[in-house]
DNA sequence: ATACCCCAACGCGGTTCTGA
DNA sequence: TCAGAACCGCGTTGGGGTAT
């Protein structure tokens, strides 16, 4: 069954969808097994009811999520997908990440000296409530810590929450300035973007080089903003001679033969870029 | 017009599992 | 034996579709 429609009208569609789900999978039965329709108290017919309604509810978002075409580039999913992966998880390092929540910032900078032995403190409390042989389950264990954490951080100074929250402001310019549109996109953005083109290289094609046997020469260039936009080209060599010299060092003709010329078939890019 | 809802991914820390 | 991955549940995120 699909949820299609350029008309929009979805009444009979939902009406089967639902009716056909609830006669398969009962609510009544998963919830209060042992009891049949007709010896129902009031208060349980509404709590049947409810279950009722939050599952087509959620029938519904399902199939309205699954319908919709733009799905792929939507929401989160939009920073993760679209453009090749591997690259992708290379600058996840630097951009990828949500914005936190100020205690979540808190546990960051102070779990260890501030927050630790609360936590340790409260999962021995709560694990003396069980049976002897029994053990917190690690969901649980997890709402401990959160809930301690932001209990600890409510009580926190205010000069360490002021801190906090420097920190976070920071934490979360640095994502928003990673996922920046390239009209929004500063000459410093370009130019600390160049300035790591070497280090992502090399963790792409260091490990790359290790799997294929291979070594590999990287030419690139454009627009420099270090030197008011002019077109320049660069090389990175994966790989160096027994006597430690990249393919640039022992072509001594390098630049003339290569990086000339390559520089020569980007400022035709770039002419290309700014004629009408 | 806009409020609301929901999606999948991610973040948290500690434990358990898996594979080298 | 050890390192690293997977997992747990809840809260949050941005954005698009739907309902009002």
């Amino acid at each position: 069954m699909t949820l299609t429609s350029s008309t929009r009208q979805y009444t009979s569609f939902w009406a089967t969808v639902i009716e056909q789900w609830h006669q398969r999978w009962p609510t009544l039965m998963s919830l209060l097994p042992d009891r049949s329709e007709s010896d129902l108290t009031e208060q349980e017919r509404e709590q049947v009811a409810q279950a009722m309604q939050a599952t087509t509810s959620r029938l519904k978002t399902w199939f309205r999520w699954r319908a919709n075409a733009s799905k792929n580039s939507s929401g989160r999913r939009r920073r993760k997908k679209g453009t090749d992966e591997l690259i992708q998880e290379v600058f996840q390092d630097d951009n990828a990440g949500r914005k936190l929540k100020e205690y979540e910032m808190y546990s960051k900078l102070h779990y260890e000296e501030h927050i630790k032995k609360h936590v340790h403190d409260k999962i021995a409390q709560e694990t003396e409530k069980l049976a002897p042989a029994e053990k917190l389950t690690p969901a649980k264990r997890l709402e401990i810590i959160k809930s301690t954490i932001r209990e600890v951080y409510n009580e926190e100074d205010e000069a360490v929450k002021e801190v906090v929250r420097q920190r976070l402001e920071e934490h979360n310019r640095k994502i928003e300035e990673g996922i920046k549109e390239p009209s929004q996109r500063t000459p410093e953005d370009y130019a600390r973007a160049i300035e790591d083109c070497a280090t992502v290289l090399e963790k792409i094609l260091t490990p790359l080089s290790h799997k294929t046997g291979w070594k590999f020469l990287v030419l690139m260039g454009g627009p420099d903003p270090g030197m008011g936009g002019k077109i320049t080209a660069a090389s990175y060599n994966e790989g160096v001679t027994k006597n430690g010299k990249t393919f640039a060092e022992t072509y001594l003709d390098f630049k003339k033969y290569c990086l000339t010329p390559y520089t020569t078939f980007l400022e035709g890019i770039y002419c290309e870029r700014l004629d009408p």
